[in-house]
DNA sequence: AGAATCATGTAAGGGGTTACATGATTCG
DNA sequence: CGAATCATGTAACCCCTTACATGATTCT
């Protein structure tokens, strides 16, 4: 499955507790993620649409006796694969890291999956072989300009890892436990 | 002046040292920042357009005998100007970081320009304004997930700090000698 | 009375990616 | 003889951003 814009993921795993209406995930995304992922109004709108299309969500209409009514959306199957299927894989690309990787452990978090432990050592080892490849090209390149991105890299690298280790672990650790005890 | 997208100044840059064509400036971006900044050749003609437009560049077509006419583009003086101006400003987002600020670094030493090492203490004094704020959020933060985002901002921005420091000085270091020595 | 909240979207434009199109020349 | 190099682009599509549009209700 090819995988799609990352916004996506964040509505369908909005929904992975249960139906909701736009504004609804609007409000959940803002007090939750926000500081990590704004999504605009009318790019949520567009995003539902473009899910529903596709068949990771289904909607209905819910007229309401105050208020304008609201459509209704409910993940479907396929959605819930789609989501799974993301949740559960690291990131390959260290530019795509920052964002979803962290909304990948908050997903986690909220929906008490199982095998966030795996999913941050999935992440170190993948982390750690771009480091092995990056290290090796640091030690041949000459040009001073090259090494100098390299050692971006490398130090953009090294400090992911030791983060993965010294505080996402422990995080994970402590839902391991919550999820336990329900 | 609104920043304009980051690849409009690559382009510029290239342009810097004298008028280029199209296939050109692909080759040279290839050659020089190609690791760190790639340019599909869709792109470049339709950006070459735009910039074209908007007054920052001036073409002219030349014939040539045995192979295809080729378009000449040269920088104006308010191409110019939008370059340097992009080129002393330190990055205000993180997130622009890692691609942008490297090219800075490669244009100046390409250019031989002066001011690097003022660059590089601005970029440094931006960052550890961040670094500030984000460590005090950390403190005053009860949420596990969100203090778990903010210990990725932090982990990140000493690891910035660090090879900007480590790095990134000593290399403009070099070039201000070499600038010396010509 | 005015601001914030609830609730939905549309329209236009910007910029990037992928795929397609053309054709001569030179190198292996 | 076929692949790489030289040299130009167009067209379609995708996603995101900004701005606009509407209107009731509840809080201050």
């Amino acid at each position: 499955m090819k995988t799609r814009p990352a916004t996506e993921y964040a509505l369908l795993g909005a929904m992975m507790s249960g139906p909701m209406h736009g504004y609804e995930i609007l409000r959940f995304l803002d007090l939750t993620l926000g500081s990590t992922w704004r999504v605009s109004t009318s790019q949520l709108y567009s995003v539902l649409k473009r899910l529903e299309g596709r068949g990771f969500l289904e909607s209905s209409m819910e007229p309401q006796e105050t208020r304008p009514s609201k459509r209704v959306f409910t993940i479907t199957t396929k959605g819930r694969q789609a989501f799974l299927e993301w949740i559960y894989a690291p990131m390959d690309h260290v530019r795509d890291l920052r964002i979803e990787f962290l909304a990948k452990l908050f997903f986690m978090q909220r929906l008490s999956l199982e095998g966030a432990k795996q999913l941050i050592g999935a992440q170190i080892g993948s982390l750690e072989r771009t480091y092995k490849i990056v290290e090796k090209k640091k030690e041949e390149e000459q040009d001073p300009f090259e090494r100098l991105a390299l050692e971006f890299k490398v130090a953009t690298l090294e400090a992911w890892l030791k983060w993965l280790d010294q505080k996402a672990a422990p995080f994970v650790a402590k839902i391991d436990t919550n999820h336990r005890r329900i």
